[in-house]
DNA sequence: TATATACCAGCT
DNA sequence: GCTGGTATAT
């Protein structure tokens, strides 16, 4: 297909990248999804993908081969060629927050010769990869995630970014009707008052409120605040990226409303701790249904730390080096709200009424699970990491001091 | 060191 | 009642 006017074609095929998929299944909560009047045609995009970073917008469309993109900027508008210099700045940053030098598919072939039921899922959910996320927004956006669900979180990352970060610019939807105002995600020190907590409960936040202030306050006490750019508590949260995995939990987790499991989605997320599989109740269910984890399907047994770390460790010896990104298509595989997702057709003119099964579960036999003797009886010469890295975690944990 | 409960809000 | 958990008290 031709390329629509004013963005620039990247070649990449879908199964490199689904954008349909990606953005959609509770990684970043902070995408516009515009949907694209009446494309006849269905290699056409039907949908347009926007985000506000610090100083422009991201519009993303995408084809079955090429991913198009445009950067909208508040006035003054650019000169044709300062234009071209900040699309290249685009293009990098698109490079780098979809990690497109990671080949997916090759790790998909990995994924599935080791694991007969990531096979089930590979042809359905290709294109799902994990993005490089902003650690500090991807913090916050975490910490939200608490007992909740992706269309509130979503719901709640947006009132955060338009009542705490005034606005860059305002564009008009696809069909020229409507305009809606693009927010930059605030910085911590715009989190840090007091007065934070009250305001985000108004908005709807509950206990999570006391949650983001507090973190946000933390980082600030520590790494003060400066007048232009990112501030230091961004840069330091970025700096994690060079700590070794448990180094950087350690870190996180001195947080006000971060536990393991959103400081193991930051990791991930944002971190470059591509072995580090979050373990919420969802990907426990996964565990039990498909890997021989002992557990009522329906009913709610409680996660605890101990059985965290056999659903993780069992989790990343079958899946290896990047059980992360494997992670991640297992579990948007078995969101109710891909039901009628594929990755060539990822957004059906008439969208299948959502079958109260999730493709997990409907999709795949149940391999034989044997009750698994003890996933720790061997010590997984592939991957060792983390032997110590529980108790001395914990320790850890004990001692620090946490603010009232 | 291991379980049990409260916590906000919104939806079923 | 339930939900992509965490903090706190036993």
């Amino acid at each position: 297909m031709a390329t629509p006017a004013g963005f620039q074609a990247l070649p990449l095929p879908l199964v490199q990248l689904s954008l349909a998929a990606v953005l959609k299944c509770g990684q970043s909560f902070r995408w516009s999804i515009l949907p694209l009047p009446k494309p006849s045609d269905p290699t056409i995009p039907a949908q347009e993908y926007r985000l506000c970073l610090r100083d422009r917008v991201v519009c993303l469309q995408q084809s079955q081969t090429a991913l198009f993109y445009r950067s909208a900027f508040p006035e003054p508008q650019p000169s044709p060629t300062q234009l071209q210099l900040r699309e290249a700045e685009t293009l990098l940053w698109l490079n780098d927050y979809f990690q497109l030098n990671i080949d997916l598919p090759k790790l998909y072939d990995e994924w599935a010769a080791r694991d007969s039921v990531f096979s089930g899922v590979k042809e359905r959910f290709g294109g799902i990869r994990m993005l490089r996320q902003d650690p500090w927004e991807n913090l916050i956006s975490f910490i939200c995630s608490s007992n909740n669900n992706i269309s509130r979180i979503t719901k709640m990352v947006q009132s955060l970014c338009t009542q705490y970060s005034p606005a860059l610019l305002s564009l008009p939807d696809l069909s020229g009707h409507e305009t809606h105002s693009y927010h930059p995600f605030p910085p911590p020190s715009s989190l840090a008052a007091p007065s934070v907590t009250v305001t985000l409960r108004s908005l709807g936040f509950g206990y999570r409120a006391e949650y983001i202030q507090k973190t946000a306050k933390m980082l600030v006490d520590v790494h003060g605040t400066i007048e232009e750019g990112r501030e230091p508590s961004e840069l330091w949260l970025e700096s994690l990226r060079g700590l070794a995995t448990a180094e950087a939990r350690t870190e996180l987790l001195k947080f006000i409303g971060v536990g393991r499991k959103v400081a193991d989605c930051v990791l991930l997320m944002s971190l470059d701790k591509k072995e580090v599989i979050p373990v919420d109740t969802h990907v426990h269910q996964i565990a039990i249904k498909h890997y021989g984890f002992k557990g009522l399907l329906k009913g709610k047994s409680p996660m605890t730390p101990k059985l965290y770390e056999e659903v993780n460790s069992k989790l990343v010896r079958i899946w290896g080096d990047y059980a992360g990104w494997a992670h991640s298509v297992l579990f948007t595989s078995d969101l109710k709200s891909f039901a009628s997702y594929s990755v060539q057709n990822p957004t059906p003119s008439a969208p299948v009424k959502s079958s109260k099964r999730s493709n997990l579960e409907s999709l795949l036999p149940t391999p034989p699970t044997t009750p698994s003797p003890s996933p720790l009886k061997r010590k997984a010469s592939a991957s060792p990491p983390e032997s110590s890295d529980k108790s001395a975690g914990l320790a850890d944990r004990m001692k620090r001091l946490r603010r009232k």
